[in-house]
RNA sequence: GCCGAUGUAGCGUAGUGGUAGCGCAAUCCCUUGGUAAGGGAUAGGUCGUGAGUUCGAUUCUCACCAUCGGCACCA
């Protein structure tokens, strides 16, 4: 029998060789090295017999596979640590995730955090002893059987959907042992000890929030301790920039309990606000859309014959006018009133594609458990846009639309974007041939635009399939934002339509799209994106001007006066403070720039600048700074 | 909505069955200081809300509200 090696090597073995075997032929470094095989790209326990040719990778700790296979052996390891402790504890399924793994178990009793610590400690303790794996195919049958035998009924029903053409195999780690698909180490050692559990939370059986509620600990894994350390600074740098966090220091926004999941916007953080939402009408301005303003409030009526009521009524705002004996509900979106503008008056196919955007107000009835910050809220701005347009138009303007938002993103800081294509959900309106249509024309218009994206079946509007812009931020976080549906629905089910060419009565296709998504989760993005550190045509306070001296102050306030006056927003600090001070409360607010005055500056008519993050200290003359500062705060559409 | 945790001054925190401290911020005074905290004084809290236990509750119990970590949800 020959396995063939990474560099082409051949080697011979007599039939039912090990992994092992293969590397301590090899050589006795990688034997101790090794924690899997991999034959023909498929992963196979080390000890587990080969018995036919094959190309052969042996995977070691230094592999960049090495972090999966941890984290699945760590879960396991979890579990067994669970059980030893909480007799009695059920066990369900244990995946590794991005940066670490977790176990859902099934306990009538809640884990406590202070349980954490324990099971980490008897966690550590398994690894010291070196169990010894042990793989065993059991027929389905009496793995079922031996499953609710001992009492693990979860289990065995795992094992009962497991498809009949697959083996039922049961991984042993010493006496312990659980149904598992492997592979796994050759014992529990070489695990290692760089993880940590981090958390404790509910979970759905299955995902399935009509199942039985599990309780989940999630773990984090990693090769060796540095690894661990450089993932826990990781997440205490995420902290440091956590949109709440940097809204209360830095005075953006705040939200209290009167107005659960809606925000109010201080003056900085209302500066921040309209800097965005011009940005954005300037773009959506040249990009050939009219921007339109529509009601808040509309007769139930209206979103009944939209298909909204009958989908989520139970997430609308509703309104009763006792008066007039009628419901009106909060817009959850714009679209049922951005197609009552298309109708008004007649339109013709020469008015297509006709854009019609709106900064839109919209409301809904979050779930309590889903509210986030200001990333998700229950009351939100749409930059939200209604693209009216003939089937032929659809690639035309889901290519543009992909331009302004690409352009978009790469003005805010974002330069990396993902794409996911949502197909058709369960609930949906709609025929099989419109979807057909509507998927078909998006994936099309999708590649026409270049974009290169992956599908995400079943997870559509349900009156239409949509695409789905995803941005990476500066410390690597995935963000969803920006979308584009396309709708054979909705204009057909309001009545909109407009003259073709054949002088006859057709529905419009409405593109649904929007750039930044929600201004609230987006300008949150921002925030943690840039630490709070924006670049100076987004600042909210872009200059500072702190004087040395209080004989300074009357030039301070000529300065400060001179740069309001070209338009660079500005505050003046003639507190009775020392120079350090006032360096370290504007670097802390995170100002972009210190104009530090005394006498010398005042005599001079200059100023003395320190960038924010920067020692190093330029002194200039006023007019150079201010023309300076103005070059940078242009926005970069108007550059 | 579900599981769990948390809620003390603007912010960050300590603490107790006998009506609460500390730091920063704030106010005033001294200091006019040249690039990440100068000094002193003062003021600020019905300890999330409501009920219960108790002679007495911020502390114990229950309910509710909000927030946080997840799950589920996201037109």
């Amino acid at each position: 029998m020959t396995v063939t090696l990474p560099d082409g090597k051949a080697l011979t073995f007599p039939r039912g060789v090990t992994g092992n075997d293969v590397a301590a032929a090899i050589g006795p470094g990688l034997a101790k090295a090794a924690l899997i095989v991999e034959l023909d790209g498929k992963e196979w326990d080390l000890f587990r017999p080969i018995e036919q040719d094959a190309n052969i990778r042996i995977i070691t700790r230094k592999d960049e596979k090495a972090l999966e296979l941890i984290r699945h052996d760590a879960a396991h390891l979890l579990a067994m640590a669970v059980q030893d402790l909480f007799p009695g504890t059920q066990v369900t399924i244990g995946p590794a995730i991005d940066d670490g793994f977790y176990y859902d178990f099934a306990r009538a009793e809640a884990f406590t955090p202070d349980d954490l610590p324990k099971i980490e400690a008897r966690m550590h303790e398994i690894v010291r002893q070196a169990r010894p794996t042990r793989r065993e195919v059991w027929p389905r049958d009496k793995a079922v059987q031996h499953f609710k035998d001992i009492g693990e009924s979860f289990k065995a029903e795992l094992i009962a959907s497991i498809p009949s053409n697959e083996d039922v195999s049961i991984y042993w780690h010493g006496d312990w042992h659980d149904l598992c698909r492997g592979p796994h180490f050759r014992t529990t050692a070489e695990i290692g000890d760089a993880f940590k559990l981090t958390k404790i939370s509910g979970a759905y059986w299955r995902g399935d929030a009509k199942n039985a509620q599990l309780q989940r600990i999630y773990g984090t894994a990693w090769r060796d301790k540095k690894e661990l350390d450089a993932y826990l600074t990781r997440i205490e740098e995420a902290e440091k920039r956590d949109h709440r966090k940097l809204g209360r220091e830095m005075d953006l926004f705040h939200m209290q309990e009167e107005a659960v999941g809606q925000v109010f916007w201080h003056p900085n953080g209302h500066t921040l606000w309209r800097t965005l939402e011009n940005y954005i009408r300037r773009r959506v301005g040249e990009a050939g859309y009219n921007e339109i303003k529509t009601p808040l409030l509309f007769d139930r009526k209206l979103w009944e014959q939209s298909g909204h009521w009958d989908t989520f009524h139970q997430n609308m705002f509703i309104a009763e006018v006792e008066d007039e004996g009628r419901t009106l509900a909060v817009k959850p979106m714009n679209c049922p009133g951005h197609i009552q503008v298309f109708k008004q008056g007649t339109k013709s196919y020469r008015e297509l594609p006709l854009r019609l955007a709106e900064f839109g107000s919209c409301h809904r009835y979050e779930p309590s458990g889903a509210l986030h910050g200001i990333m998700r809220v229950r009351g939100f701005v749409q930059d939200d846009a209604h693209i009216f347009c003939t089937n032929d138009q659809i690639t035309g303007e889901t290519k543009s639309f992909c331009e302004l938002l690409l352009r978009a993103y790469r003005d805010l800081g974002f330069d990396s974007v993902k794409v996911k294509l949502s197909t058709r959900p369960e609930k949906r309106i709609g025929s099989d041939a419109v979807w057909d249509l509507a998927e078909g024309s998006l994936e099309k218009a999708t590649r026409a635009a270049g974009l290169d994206f992956t599908f995400n079946h079943g997870e559509g509007a349900f009156y239409g399939p949509k695409i789905e812009f995803t941005l990476t931020d500066a410390i690597g976080r995935e963000w969803q934002c920006g979308t584009l549906q396309v709708d054979f629905n909705m204009p057909e089910r309001l009545g909109a339509t407009y003259i073709g060419e054949d002088g006859n009565k057709h529905a419009p296709v409405m593109l649904h799209r929007a750039i930044v998504g929600s201004m609230e989760r987006f300008i949150g993005v921002l925030i943690e994106h840039y630490a709070g550190k924006f670049p100076l045509w987004l600042a909210p306070v872009q200059v500072a001007v702190a004087t040395v001296v209080s004989d300074a102050d009357a030039y301070a306030g000529e300065v400060v006066a001179a740069l309001k006056a070209a338009g660079i927003r500005t505050v003046l600090d003639t507190d009775n403070q020392t120079v350090n001070y006032k360096v370290r409360q504007h670097s802390l607010a995170k100002t972009p720039y210190l104009l530090v005055l005394g006498r010398r500056e005042a005599e001079n008519r200059t100023v003395t600048v320190r960038k924010l993050g920067v020692e190093k200290q330029e002194s200039l003359a006023l007019d150079a700074a201010i023309s300076m500062l103005c070059a940078e705060a242009v926005p970069p559409d108007l550059r």
